[in-house]
Parts: structure tokens; sequence; C-alpha cells
RNA sequence: GGCCUGAUGGCAGAGUGGUGAUGCACCGGAUUGCAAAUCCGUUUACAGCGGUUCGAUUCCGCUUCAGGCCUCCA
């Protein structure tokens, strides 16, 4: 099967060949570990996880490397540290636990290598050493080492931008200590209250762009294959990031493919935590969304599209979800998901697409396909009958249902039908489902079932 | 100001140079005492204006609108 991904750097789909079939590398930018991760953190989490599924399917599941850093060095850390009185560490430590708990909720497999910042500071030392001798990067007075932008000439190929268009300093004073206006950061110096470490440019804290070049040296090697994260990232970060990296190690090529996934909106407006249409993975699981639900809606949209977070495709997924699964109960997945299926991520993880075969596969009565399909994207894994409301009925409670059916079934049988629909009105009340066949009633549990209400009965 | 992306039926959302996905909603039908579920079927689209072409929703140009980036951001 011919694999397909669209790469940021040359604008186009393009086929993927891995550097080595033993061992598939793939990286993507994670979180920055001061808050709960909202639902925007969960999409590129999502995306990449469906990602690295179906490379593990394709290329052998020990033969990728997936990479996923956690950012905890970061001004914002430092920022709700001194007004918290907390401790970095515990912020971090925290917020990651956090993280890894709402992802496993969303499905999400843990990446092979998740590493933090803090621990490859040795590295990034290493590297802006690596970077100053060869004269890409300077130290100016202050204690600041910087990248010299145009010393790389192929600077903002990803971006796809030109160095003399950029309207630098239009919005944002230049700081004095840069040569160049493109010139960014890469070693700062730290006060007494902020974190630091010792360096050869005395105490101070990593630039942001430094930990991922240094992570992925370290982790991946000097070449590899696909490098992820949202769109938002692609400038500066990513383009930082090759410039840093391919100067510091010119014989690699740095990363082969670039895939980013596009930003997400609240109900038609920007998420902005400022405008308060903002909220977290774990909000959506306290207002009752079922993670795999979250999952399906953000498989909905294809990656690159801006996705539109609503109540309508929450609900529309749920019952999808609901549909699929009493069709595939009692089904046994069959070995491997459906051809179709797989085509359709082949062609740049066009998710949609993938859903539409599952509706081909639901409606062609090919369950089993059904089942291992929609679990090779991550859904309808847990067991099937878990998934169902899990409330018990006292043995009280039955028999006064099953008295009442009774009693239903003996007015249908003299064809007194004002009294079966009285008694069918008065237990839908509760929030039971009544279904007739030929020759007896069956009855469940719907989603709004209240258990306060049988006392009615 | 610079750069970039997008505009598909009531809604969501793929895709394609010529047989107009898919889901939800709607409508019609089957089934049902009723209801639910299920099944069958119908209808509705490619922002506007030009160009290329035998033929464009699909390629090119312009216009309009929307969004993003250029500052921390997934």
């Amino acid at each position: 099967m011919e694999i397909k991904f669209f790469d940021t750097k040359e604008k186009k789909k393009t086929v993927f060949k891995p550097i080595d079939l033993k061992e598939i590398k793939l990286y993507v930018c994670g979180p920055t570990v001061y808050d709960r991760a909202h639902i925007g953190n969960a999409r590129p989490a999502v995306v990449f996880d469906v990602l690295f599924r179906f490379l593990r399917y394709n290329f052998g599941k020990n033969c990728v490397t997936y990479v996923r850093n956690f950012t905890d060095i970061d001004d914002k850390i430092n920022k709700q540290s001194m007004d918290t009185g907390r401790s970095i560490k515990s912020i971090t430590d925290e917020t990651i636990k956090w993280y890894k708990q709402d992802m496993l909720q969303l499905n999400v497999l843990e990446p092979s290598k998740s590493p933090r910042a803090t621990e490859f500071v040795g590295a990034m030392i290493k590297q802006i050493s690596i970077l100053i001798n060869n004269k890409n990067a300077y130290q100016d007075d202050t204690g600041h080492v910087l990248f010299s932008t145009r010393s790389f000439p192929d600077y903002g190929l990803l971006s796809h931008r030109k160095l003399d268009e950029m309207n630098f300093g239009s919005r944002v004073a230049v700081s004095d200590n840069k040569r160049d206006p493109l010139d960014f950061i890469l070693w700062k110096p730290s006060d007494e209250k902020t974190p630091g470490w010792d360096s050869p440019w005395g105490r101070g804290r990593p630039g942001w762009h430094i930990e991922c070049s240094a992570m992925i040296h370290e982790l991946l090697g000097e070449s590899f294959d696909i490098h992820g994260g949202g769109i938002d990232l692609v400038f500066p970060h990513h383009e930082n990031e090759i410039a840093q990296s391919c100067c510091s190690y010119p014989k690699g090529g740095f990363a082969n493919i670039w895939m980013h996934n596009g930003f997400l909106q609240i109900e038609g407006e920007k998420m902005a935590k400022s405008s308060g249409n903002f909220f977290t993975v774990q909000d959506l699981i306290q207002m009752g969304v079922n993670g795999e639900v979250i999952r399906m809606v953000l498989m909905l949209t294809h990656y690159r599209q801006p996705l539109d977070w609503t109540r309508q495709r929450v609900s529309d997924a749920s019952k999808v979800l609901n549909k699929w699964r009493l069709l595939c109960a009692g089904k046994r997945a069959s070995k491997s998901p459906a051809s179709s299926v797989l085509a359709a991520l082949a062609d740049d993880l066009n998710t949609p697409k993938a859903f539409a075969e599952l509706h081909e596969l639901a409606s062609a009565g090919n369950y089993s396909e059904l089942l291992s399909s929609a679990q090779f994207l991550g859904l309808m894994e847990q067991d099937l009958n878990e998934a169902l409301p899990t409330i018990q009925l006292s043995d009280f409670e039955t028999k006064k249902i099953k008295s009442l059916l009774r009693k239903r079934f003996e007015a249908k049988k003299v064809k007194d039908f004002v009294t079966a629909d009285q008694i069918r009105k008065k237990i839908e009340r509760v929030g039971i489902i009544l279904q007739d066949k030929s020759d007896k009633t069956e009855w469940s549990l719907s989603p709004n079932f209240n258990r306060k209400k049988m006392k009615d009965l």
C-alpha cells in the first residue's frame, strides 16, 4: 500500500519512504505543562496517535519510535510558581499526571518516549556550544546567547517566508541585544528567583526552541522521518528547530516530513481563554461527554482542516457510536481492519473518509470488520457491555417493572390499548425504554433513567 | 503592511476534469394496535465573475467573504 502524507515544507502530499524500515521515527511537540489539557491540546495528541497506530500497523509494532516531549521549562510555569508559591517540580509533575490520565481517557496510546526538557539541559548546552563554535550563534554582554538567523541560508523554507519580507519589529520591540531582528534566543540568564542551570554563559535557562532540537538529537539522531505538531508551531518554533539542528549537525537531514494539524474553534469562535469559550478535556468528561466521543469528534474532521467544536457534533458522534455498539454487540472483531479504512488513512490520514467506510461496513452488515476498524481508530475498545449504563436495579424494583409489564400484556391481550399506553407512558417517564416484540416486551434503562422516579410506579 | 489557508446540499464533511461519497436532519413508504428500533426510497450543492477545455465543482486568474501566522500558543 502506498502511503502519502502532506508535507508542510513541500506543500503537497508526498509518498512516505521510511529512512530505516526497522525503526520509523516520529517526533511530536507535546504540551507545556502548567495547566490541564484543553481540547485544543487534545487534537494533536489524537491526530498523531492515529498516525502512530497506522505506522505500527504497517511497519510493525516494534518498528516505530514515537517521541512526544513535555515542556517543563517555561516562563509561564515560572510565573505560576511565583504566583502560587508552589515548586516548579510539583506543578509540572501534577500537570503531567493529569495529562496522562486525560489522554488515557481519549484512548491515546503512550508514546514510546515522553522526555522532559529538564532532563536534557546538558544536551541543550552542548548543542548551543556547537552553534557558537560554528559561528551560528553568539553571546552578548548580558548573558544571552542568540542564534544568528542569517547564518542559515535555508531559513524560511518550511514556513515559506523570505527573510527580507518579514516585518520584524512592527509589533514587538526588537531587543537591543540582537545583532539582527531575526535572531532568536538560545540561552537567557536567570535571576535569583528564577530557575537556572550553570552553563559556560553563566547561570541561566534555555530558550524555548532548543529543547526539541536537543531531545530529537539525543533520542532520534540527526535524521528522522516525521515531525508533527500544531500548525501554529510552523513559525517560528519549527523553523528555528530546523535552523539550530541543521547548523549544529549539518550531516543530518533533520525531519523528512513535516505534518501539522489545524486549529480548533468553539461554536464558530476562536478558542480563547479570555473570551470564555474554552474548556479542558476534564471539563467535558465532567459534563458527561465520554472520552471516546471526544476522540471521535476530533477525528471527524480531517486533521489539516480547522475543527469547529460544537454540541451538535458531540451528539452526532455519540449517536453513531451507540448505533455501532448495538450492531457489534456480541460480534468478534476481524483479525485486521477493513482495507477500505486502511486505504483512507494511507491517503494523508483521511479519517472522515475512514468513517464513511465504517458506515459502509455497517450497512453492508460486515460487523466484524466494522468493529476491528473502529478499534483500530481507537474506538469501541472497551468491553461492549461495560459501556452500557451500569446501574443495577434492586429485586424490588425489577419485580415492580415486571408486574407492570404483565398488567400491560394482559391489557394488550384484550385490546385495551388505553391501559396499555398508560402503562407505557408511566414506565417511560422513569427513563426505561420499552420495545414491543411479537410475543414479549423488552425493557432497558436509557441514559435518562431516573431512579428517584421509580417511586411513582 | 507581509505571508498563508479555506469557501461543497438544511447541518456536518470527503472527493473528483465527464456515472454528483458518507452521516445527521427532512420527506415518502414498509413494518407496528401505538411507540421505539430497523429496512427501502426521494429531494437538496460545489461563493461570484472571467479564462483554458468537447466538457470544470474539480485546473488558471481576479473579486468577495472567512480564518490563521508574523508575539506565548496545539
